[in-house]
DNA sequence: TATTAGTTACGAAACTTTTCGTAATTAGGG
DNA sequence: CCCTAATTACGAAAAGTTTCGTAACTAATA
């Protein structure tokens, strides 16, 4: 748990954020072109956001030839808990349980995925019956 | 399925959902006396969000005495889905496994409500079942 | 019906996010 | 070492959100 637990970033951060998780360490211009094939966005668009992130401390950088190559400060885990968090309060009233419910009764959900949240399920079962 | 689904409320209006989710359609009064409970707001500062989620279809409303009854337009379940869909996107890559065992590794979720998911996991698996 | 308390409507300021044009800087090739 | 293409830095506009003061309206009641 580092002192980064506030920051909570904005939509088109997030975007780049995924980016950035999915292929690691990556420049301005990488990021851009990922971003393009979804979207129409400009490449000082793409920098400045990304400039910006770096000054909140969501990103860092390191100098690489002539361009700089971003990462994440905070871990993928602890971004994806604190949004989850947040949706939690402000759309579930802090039920984990509805949550989850919500989320598997979503269209497509595979049998593998189901397997893998059961034997998941069994394991917190274990863990709780232990510590009590 | 109504064609409202591009609605995205912000942090402010989903403060405002929650309390007519709870409560059901109430005047911006009890809405505003709801939400000082948490935190300081102006009375003008909530009507005024009411009145733009009104404009933009997130809320509805009807003349009573001198005031208004607002209700949400859209069903809670639509708008938690919603939410839900677009965190499992941004932030989980579209794994709805990972979202649902990062929400359930959190701090404490009960024997009851792990019993509750495990039930359901296997009803979704069922129907999966039957329509494959 | 005139007063007043409750409520809504309006408009604008403050703030944040998103977008992008243009200027400045930098590194590498000729 | 200079030129050029790539990249960054800067600044500002546009758009959206949040906040609130003040004016206008409305209905009950004295």
């Amino acid at each position: 748990m580092t002192e980064n637990s506030n920051i909570k970033p904005t939509a088109s951060e997030l975007e780049i954020l995924q980016i950035l998780w999915e292929y690691g360490p990556s420049t301005v211009k990488f990021v851009n072109d990922q971003l393009s094939k979804k979207k129409e966005v400009g490449y000082t668009t793409t920098l400045k956001i990304m400039q910006i992130m770096n000054e909140k401390k969501i990103l860092e950088r390191e100098k690489s030839g002539r361009s700089h190559i971003y990462k994440p400060v905070s871990q993928k885990d602890e971004t994806q808990n604190l949004l989850l968090e947040k949706v939690l309060e402000t759309a579930f009233g802090g039920s984990a349980s509805k949550l989850v419910m919500q989320a598997l009764g979503r269209t497509n959900t595979s049998k593998e995925e189901i397997e893998e949240i059961k034997k998941y399920l069994e394991k917190v079962e274990r863990d709780n019956n232990e510590s009590e």
